[in-house]
DNA sequence: GGCAGTTGAGTTACCCGTAACGTTACGCTA
DNA sequence: TAGCGTAACGTTACGGGTAACTCAACTGCC
């Protein structure tokens, strides 16, 4: 590119003005349309602003006015998780309508990154932030609360957010899930996830899971994290490790229905039926279950609306308007078949 | 959030300066450890960034320095398509690494999203930006020219790019996989897709597998390209509309491996045995395809490397270092158990 | 003819950090 | 003790746009 040799080829609004044959100020006011020019002077401006091919610099702006800039700071784990590629896509679109910008950190489930993270963001003076997950470190606490910009959290339901929070009850997700599946008259039952953190999601999801197994007279036989990204193939691998034990598991309860699907592949080509000889209940009711001839036990949640209330929440405070500060996306069991229901047996 | 009253609390490098009772630019030299300070005013200065929480302000940075900042724009089509997750998960990894950021943008296949897009982005100085296809409206392509900014044209392998540009020949990718059917015996053979834009990379696929079909004495008897996105679904109910009409079709190619398990998954459903009754091929090669116990007739693409890749040559323009301006990622034709193979005949 | 009101345009200060240069103070040498 | 070098720090200008203010020219009305 030589372009870059004359890389100070930046019009600003200086030159506009001067090929306009008008002062900045002018010139700043036509740009802005608020009034205060004649209908000519109008004309010539933006006819010089086309030939010149003037682009506002927004950095300058945010600047001067001492405002907040139109990027919205979006954290999100992974993208390998489809979970949170359609909550990232649901908040793009939703701020993107309302001309606001994510910047993308993808924190892979560290608090150190996402720490580091936010401290980069803040730097660029953000209109506001959204985190997935509830749990930060100290430091990146502190800076948030100083921040003085809203910040949503995501995912995980909050009832004392930092400022605004949207997300499900994860233990209660899980618990309804546990309950439902001693319901189904399981009582050794067996959990392959990845997640090896405790302030996860998924580890409240499966302490809730723990607490109604374990009180309905069941067992979590045994408890499976893998150090892996939570997709296809570990649901595969892990289900091969989780039974090789022959701790005589009934049912197996997955971190997500990518995972699920991979377990259910693994018993279908061990020639094992599902649900007779084994019982398989994912989490998140991914697209893929649209085309399963099995429908799948699961947990609805909707990732997409999830996404996009997040940004409304946002955008609602940045607009001043009133904003709940709680928000309960809610979820949904799916009983499937997948599991043996009491009903058929 | 009551902080709003008090937006005023951000604490600039002259707060810290004077509570040190050092000059604005001591203050500044300490922060970017440049030299020429003793180490007891160091000492003193950092004590009062972290006494006051100073948090630097890079965007005042930019502007004084005549800078680019660390952002960089990412436009891509969508997140619902896992293909895109994972390329955009190798950027941002990879930007971020490196410190830069993305600023994301879902075009939603659209060149006037695009446009609209870039000139926003513009607006905010990034240092780069990545794009996602090689087809741009006239007015994006002068923006982008007269940016003098490095930018990546990702995906659709682009020999004379605006700047750089790595992805893969889609023309040649369909092309070889329409001759790998017809070696297989196929000659009545359908498509499946959801693109319904001409400048677009799964068009041009297209366009090579019927070149291919129809030289090797073939026939691509059916083109259905919905519209949808090219997930599980419509790979499943444009099966069924395909099927329909009865035409006799022997095998079909799908525009990815998603729409390639929905149409397997109608298939089987069907009562059709795949390969014996019918062919199918999919493209992309996800990571479903991993637990499948039929291994998917696929085409290999390295989506998180060809991410990782853009991020790369993105950094080594912005480092000054000699780049290849266009870089071939390569895909692998992967021939699987899902069509018919002339040994197995 | 004088004055208020309107419209267009110019001026200045400011936002925060950096580069370039100017100033001060101190220690060393002759 | 003058002279000089240099480490340490201060001062100033700048960048692009905005807000608030001033100023000039022209209109219309009494």
């Amino acid at each position: 590119m030589k372009e870059k040799l004359i890389k100070n080829n930046k019009v600003s609004l200086l030159q506009v003005a001067r090929a306009a044959g008008v002062s900045k100020m002018t010139a700043s006011r036509v740009l802005r349309g608020e009034g205060g020019y004649s209908e000519q002077t109008r004309t010539l401006v933006m006819q010089k602003v086309d030939e010149l091919g003037y682009l506002p610099n927004r950095l300058a702006t945010v600047f001067a006015g001492d405002k907040t800039s139109t990027f919205v700071g979006v954290s999100i784990p992974d993208l390998g998780n489809e979970v949170f590629a359609h909550v990232l896509e649901g908040i793009d679109r939703k701020l993107g309508s309302f001309d606001y910008q994510s910047v993308l950190g993808l924190t892979q489930h560290t608090q150190e990154e996402e720490e580091s993270w936010i401290r980069t963001v803040l730097s660029w003076q953000p209109a506001g932030l959204i985190l997935t997950g509830r749990y930060h470190s100290k430091r990146a606490t502190e800076m948030l609360r100083n921040a003085g910009i809203p910040i949503v959290e995501i995912w995980d339901l909050n009832s004392s957010p930092l400022d605004l929070s949207v997300g499900i009850n994860h233990f209660d997700s899980g618990f309804d899930m546990g309950r439902f599946l001693i319901g189904c008259g399981y009582s050794k039952i067996g959990y392959v996830g990845t997640s090896h953190d405790t302030a996860s999601a998924a580890t409240t999801r499966l302490d809730g899971f723990c607490k109604a197994v374990e009180g309905g007279g069941g067992q979590v036989a045994k408890q499976l994290c893998l150090h892996d990204t939570a997709t296809y193939y570990p649901g595969y691998y892990g289900t091969e490790q989780l039974l090789a034990a022959g701790s005589g598991i009934e049912c197996i309860f997955y971190q997500n229905d990518a995972m699920a699907f991979g377990g259910l592949q693994y018993c279908t080509a061990q020639g094992m039926r599902v649900p007779q000889d084994i019982g398989i209940a994912g989490w998140g009711d991914l697209p893929i279950a649209s085309v399963l001839d099995q429908r799948l036990t699961s947990m609805h949640v909707p990732h997409l609306k999830l996404g996009q209330t997040a940004a409304e929440m946002m955008i609602a405070r940045l607009s001043n308007e009133p904003v709940d500060p709680c928000k309960d996306i809610g979820f949904r069991l799916i009983p499937g078949s997948t599991v043996s229901h009491p009903t058929n047996r």
